[in-house]
DNA sequence: GTCTATAGTCTGATAGAC
DNA sequence: GTCTATCAGACTATAGAC
């Protein structure tokens, strides 16, 4: 938006889109309801819709917010870096991303899962291209033989589901790992086998 | 259940079924309707709820189907066999299942990202156990020095993501993938990333 | 800006004819 | 077994008082 906001309404938005995301992260766009959204935020449901007209409308601006930050790891993979390096520090990067935003990244899939109704143009826009911009430096680091040959888009694929595994089944690794944070493990485990693949 | 159902009954049982995965395989539990269901079955509402007596137990049958089966591919995991191989091989069965039954991974995929309300107990319970198990069996390999020294939990997790992001994130996959068929290339893909990961 | 009340629609489930 | 008609409650969104 460009109008110009007061402090209470900057706060209010702020509220209602984290409550936003706690509740469509979880349950979808449409197994979410604004009632849902009110309680968590701490508002009446008609002043909710004072500050966003629609439902659709807290949904598309956190999809909107989720996709500038989301392919910033990737982008920050610099063709003249060390090959391994750069790829593992994006890696990282995108571990780091589930550990300190997993709603974002369940947000996400639940959007993908249900077919990518409201984001499906970026998917087949910037996404494509960035990975095929990235896919294009990852072959010219193999022709120069500082990385094993493997498939780029597979490459990136196993970085995402590696990483994103942490965020969504969330769930899942605390019911079956017996230990608090899943992350130093998940991180070592990560390094042990991007390091094995991408070798010459 | 266990009355006996005539040939038709059999059928339309089957039928909705196959409706209920392909709806909440996509919305999960909340997100679905039963006049997506319904439509999707060739039925009248009221008609799906002759069969199943609500929304709930169709969704519940399904979850139960999924977890008979879901496990099979671990279980089949040998002590006996060649390590290496072992673990190549269920990673490979889990793929073929990502390509063969899309829709039951996505429900699954699905339940988690709600919370798991409706099979947590399974998560804590059988899943848990089995993944014990073969959490030993691993470090058992890895004690006489047929494999790499990896965190067995977070090598089974690699290989669930690695699997499963083929099922869940289809959409994305083919937005991104300018191929037809993604599954070659990632069965080629997962299996040089495991043999490097494994090797002593 | 925030609320209560409510309009209008959708949803899960039931009644009852055939 | 299958349908039309329908109920009760939940849902998104609006009206209007304060």
């Amino acid at each position: 938006m460009t109008q110009p906001r007061t402090r209470i309404q900057q706060k209010n938005r702020t509220v209602i889109l984290s409550a936003g995301l706690d509740v469509f992260s979880q349950y979808g766009f449409r197994g979410s309801t604004l009632d849902q959204i009110a309680e968590a935020a701490g508002l009446s449901k008609p002043n909710l819709l004072y500050y966003f007209a629609s439902k659709e409308l807290i949904y598309t601006e956190l999809l909107s917010e989720l996709l500038s930050t989301w392919l910033d790891p990737l982008i920050a993979m610099n063709d003249a870096g060390d090959p391994v390096e750069e790829i593992l520090g994006y890696a990282k990067r995108k571990l780091s991303m589930s550990r300190d935003y997993p709603r974002e990244s369940r947000l996400f899939a639940n959007e993908i899962l249900q077919g990518a109704p409201r984001i499906s143009a970026s998917l087949h826009g910037e996404l494509k291209d960035l990975v095929a911009e990235k896919a294009k430096v990852i072959r010219g680091w193999q022709a120069h033989g500082k990385i094993a040959d493997v498939d780029p888009y597979h490459l990136i694929f196993s970085i995402w589901s590696l990483t994103q595994h942490y965020a969504d089944f969330d769930v899942q690794v605390q019911a079956v790992l017996p230990v608090d944070d899943a992350f130093p493990g998940a991180e070592a485990h990560l390094e042990h086998m991007l390091r094995r693949t991408l070798a010459v």
